[in-house]
DNA sequence: TCAAAAAAGTGACCGTTGGTCACATTTTCC
DNA sequence: GGAAAATGTGACCAACGGTCACTTTTTTGA
């Protein structure tokens, strides 16, 4: 007799089931942190029972490796805005880069949290998060190679560079998340601080070839 | 009949329960992750039911805050080993310090994670905890003050500069935590490694006054 | 000294969770 | 249209975190 009633929903389910509990487990997410998200809870919420979705992930760490994939894509989405941005200052688009990163985990600290380690997934157990994550950090290694052409950027492995320039924003975006680093004041003001405090890191991947010191007008100090 | 076999143990269960079922957490965590760690096998480990625990801890997350606990005061006993050594070159001083806190999420990665964020745990919940991660942050600080005086550090709100040092080993140990970075090699290759990335990045903190650069540029590092 | 109070530990129990199973339903495709 | 694959279901399991009433040990003080 629900012959009539499931005619309505086109397919089996309702769309894609999975991108549904994806899209509930972050819902979740946000509503209660993670300690609070539970498979079950999250198929009942998207209108099914927790077995149908051990059709489309592993098991848990499964669905939380999907929504961290997500914010990854999220994440390199934004990145190439900024990349994209108001080309000629190489040295503002990096400071940019950098506030986007921070920017990213201060606005989707639940997304951010999964992505981070929060949720303890081997990022080599699921290599569609792994590539996803990639793809984010070899953009960041292309824009650290232009500076270095550019010789706003000690040369050297880029990818030692490249890595260092994610360690700043990941350790301050950390600290953040944890409620180490205390932001205060409106949005400006937080943007404010964070890039003061990631620019007065990035001085120390410039190059000092004479050029780029005395040219250079970034008001330093304080 | 337990009378005599009782009277071997001289309180009521054995010594200070509070501290076997830190230290039992610790070896379960080391053995077998976080995820797989349990109140319950804790207390079984330590000899005792698992509503015992709960005379010592308000519950799970409570325990997990003790051992984190702890974890920040081994981290300071290990910092003021480095701070006391060889006094003269304060910068390499600076340096070890970085190192070591990046050495000690490596050799202590699962009482790393449980400290820096990987458990959820709300500091604020916990001041025994946030005064031992404070203790901590302000020694760094104090170094940090130290190396300004000597103008090896940029001037500025020691604060900010204490919390940029503290954000780039943070991001070089969770990025290593979170398998990140690769690192390879034997010990000291890591060392080498680690060391070098920490100092391409410390070199932002450093004052560029004509007498730590030889170029002499001038106190501006744009 | 010894009984009362406080501290410490126990087993039984509860609701929830992650996960598996055999089974039912739907869709797809030849 | 019917076999096969995909998808969804309820029943079930062991384990977990946590609470409860209760017992046992230790401490304490008149």
């Amino acid at each position: 007799m629900p012959a009539r009633a499931a005619s309505i929903r086109s397919t089996y389910h309702v769309g894609n089931l999975r991108e549904a509990l994806i899209a509930q487990a972050l819902s979740q997410l946000k509503a209660g942190g993670l300690e609070s998200l539970s498979l079950r809870k999250v198929a009942a919420r998207a209108g099914v029972s927790h077995t149908a979705a051990y059709r489309h992930f592993d098991d848990k760490n499964a669905l939380l490796a999907a929504v961290a994939e997500e914010g990854f894509r999220l994440l390199y989405k934004y990145q190439c805005q900024v990349v994209a941005e108001a080309g000629e200052d190489l040295r503002e688009r990096f400071l940019n880069l950098g506030w986007l990163y921070v920017k990213f985990t201060i606005e989707h600290p639940q997304h951010a949290r999964i992505m981070f380690g929060g949720a303890g997934l081997e990022f080599k157990s699921y290599p569609a998060l792994q590539a996803a994550a990639a793809k984010t950090f070899r953009q960041l290694l292309e824009v650290v190679r232009r500076g270095q052409a550019r010789g706003l950027i000690a040369t050297g492995r880029s990818k030692h560079r490249a890595l260092a320039a994610w360690s700043i924003v990941h350790g301050v975006s950390m600290l953040i998340l944890d409620g180490q680093i205390h932001l205060r004041g409106d949005a400006s003001e937080v943007e404010q601080t964070v890039k003061e405090l990631i620019s007065c890191l990035y001085f120390g991947l410039a190059a000092r070839t004479s050029s780029t010191l005395t040219s250079g007008a970034g008001p330093r100090g304080s």
